[in-house]
DNA sequence: CACCGTGTTGACACCGGTGTCATACGAGCA
DNA sequence: TGCTCGTATGACACCGGTGTCAACACGGTG
């Protein structure tokens, strides 16, 4: 049999000599087929090295086996870090992932989804921030009945349709290696004020800073876009105060690198004179000098459950997908940006 | 009609009062439809805000309408950068894009890659290096009768098959750029010895060089693999020597910013005491300091012209594939990483 | 006027699977 | 024995489109 031939269920069928339906039987694990027939149709599969048509299976089951990854978000290395996550689930499940990049300053940009989660039926969709963090897309989504997994900050709706980042406790872990270092004076670079994760950050560090008696002042806090651009914009603005903070935390890593650069232009060492820390442990994180210390979030792992959970809402299995693991604790990472005050 | 609701071809053909081939040969664009049957059935698809099933469709046709990008590249703004070229040309003309990322060092990849592609009837494949570069895997997808398009450094096969990346012409610039200074004296980060684009950076180099009447001694010469760690590792190497040179050229902007960062963490001041220069203007690139200087290859344009050329195959255009233009120059992006050699 | 070619249209089979339902068969029970 | 019932299997319609081919209308030609 060359390569290129097509094999068909029909094949498969006169070889074993059953109907074709008892081989769909096969193919889809139903029960009431007999012992015998099974083997039969097995080594006929195997045999001819049979593999179904999954145009003609989506056709007739009303399914695409088709994940979709929706996203708008500039960093490269998250999206593949999620997109492998999700691929190591998809393909042994039988799915495949397409892939649909938006840009959620856009006007349409929900109906554009919808059309084409309904042009092409996909079977479920996976939501990365920020575009997960909008209601108005979900309830589009739940309107033309597509499941959905959203990866977020906070937590919202069940736990069997979403993935929590614990931005908080990655940001307590931040807050408290800057105090136990002995920093008082801490600068802090917000995101954008429209996006949850940056809120969390935001909110989360004022109050573990809060918890361990210290006050975030407003001079101290600037606020960034989670570009790198307005990290180095950011930082110095706040290196130019009389008496410059002696730590910054940027709420993601192109701040901080942002900030970092700021700093090495005015002459100000790193980590000696300033503490730096970002968030994200973005690749570029591990690969300037001073390496830069950071909070994981383990994106991989996320977009894998995240796929597990969708994979499970596909198949009706509303419990299944309930008690797989909704979240994972971030990890902080401490390389070379910080150091004690000078006193 | 609610959202939900599933239009199909019957329900324009009746609303029409055509007969479904009809609406069909509209969908398609065919000859030989009466203009008024024309306008009949173009104001029922509207109306009813039909678009056709893609399954029954690509079952019909024995097309799916899929386009897979196959890569095995580390790198997520290269990978990223050429899908969103390639997703600016599949959405308008209704195809999209499976991923399809792999690990060429595996044994059976190149099958994995053709069952892949029986499995989902995909269309046509872009193929990004290294992966692009293998012949066997070309000979496979002759076998299967899947069109594709490569992305290479070196010229291969007819151009309707590949678009170029002119290295070459890229090192040049380097060169010259470096001459110019008042190097002479260059010392030359290699990348892996199996990639041909690593081959052709530095044949173009040392060539380049030669051309102006200077010889890239050996001991200049470290071999790296296109990772931030072995640059780092090369740059060591090639500082250590009793006069190190003046400026470094990596192949790739990782090494170079593990190049730099060897550069610093030894207290050598860039660009005053060490040029550095890389390759690829990833985003990386302009965001450190001081920001390097490199060669962009415009790899969004490429993954864009690819798509173009794919999509003309997969409509049997071979002329209009062929035609698509196959290359564009690279474009040297100076900046601050150069300097002249202190004398 | 008969004849032919061209342009327009629809009936029907087909792509490759699955759902529904009827049928055949053997076991368990009155 | 006759009946019901559960299991194993296949015939056939169907999913939503397209290909083939025949039918038909129409204008131009000998």
């Amino acid at each position: 049999m060359e390569p290129g031939k097509k094999v068909t269920i029909n094949d498969v069928a006169r070889l074993a000599a059953v109907s074709k339906k008892t081989v769909s039987r096969v193919i889809n694990n139903e029960p009431n087929v007999g012992a015998e027939t099974l083997q039969k149709v097995k080594k006929a599969i195997e045999q001819l090295k049979y593999s179904p048509n999954p145009q003609a299976r989506g056709l007739a089951f009303r399914r695409s086996f088709l994940l979709a990854m929706v996203y708008d978000n500039p960093n490269p290395a998250y999206i593949t870090e999620a997109m492998y996550g999700a691929l190591s689930q998809c393909r042994p499940n039988g799915y495949e992932l397409v892939v649909h990049p938006c840009d959620s300053s856009h006007k349409g940009v929900y109906e554009d989804i919808t059309s084409f989660i309904k042009r092409l039926k996909i079977d479920g969709v996976l939501l990365l921030p920020p575009v997960s963090e909008s209601e108005e897309l979900i309830d589009k989504l739940k309107a033309i009945d597509c499941h959905y997994v959203r990866l977020l900050s906070v937590i919202s709706e069940r736990a069997s349709h979403m993935i929590h980042f614990n931005d908080r406790e990655g940001v307590r872990h931040v807050a408290e290696h800057l105090i136990e270092l002995g920093h008082r004076d801490i600068g802090f670079i917000q995101g954008p004020s429209r996006s949850q994760s940056a809120t969390e950050r935001y909110e989360g560090f004022r109050q573990a800073l809060e918890d361990r008696g210290l006050k975030l002042a407003a001079r101290r806090i600037a606020a960034g876009s989670y570009t790198f651009q307005s990290g180095l914009e950011c930082a110095e603005c706040l290196l130019e105060a009389g008496e410059p903070p002696t730590a910054i935390f940027a709420s993601n890593d192109e701040m901080a690198i942002g900030a970092m650069v700021a700093a090495e232009k005015r002459g100000i060492k790193i980590p000696t004179e300033l503490s730096v820390i970002g968030f994200d442990d973005n690749p570029q994180a591990s690969k300037i000098w001073p390496a830069l210390t950071t909070v994981n979030l383990h994106v991989r792992e996320m977009g894998k459950l995240a796929t597990q959970k969708l994979l499970a809402l596909c198949n009706k299995d509303a419990e299944g997908a309930a008690s797989i693991r909704s979240e994972l604790l971030p990890a902080f990472i401490l390389r070379q940006t910080t150091a004690a005050p000078r006193t």
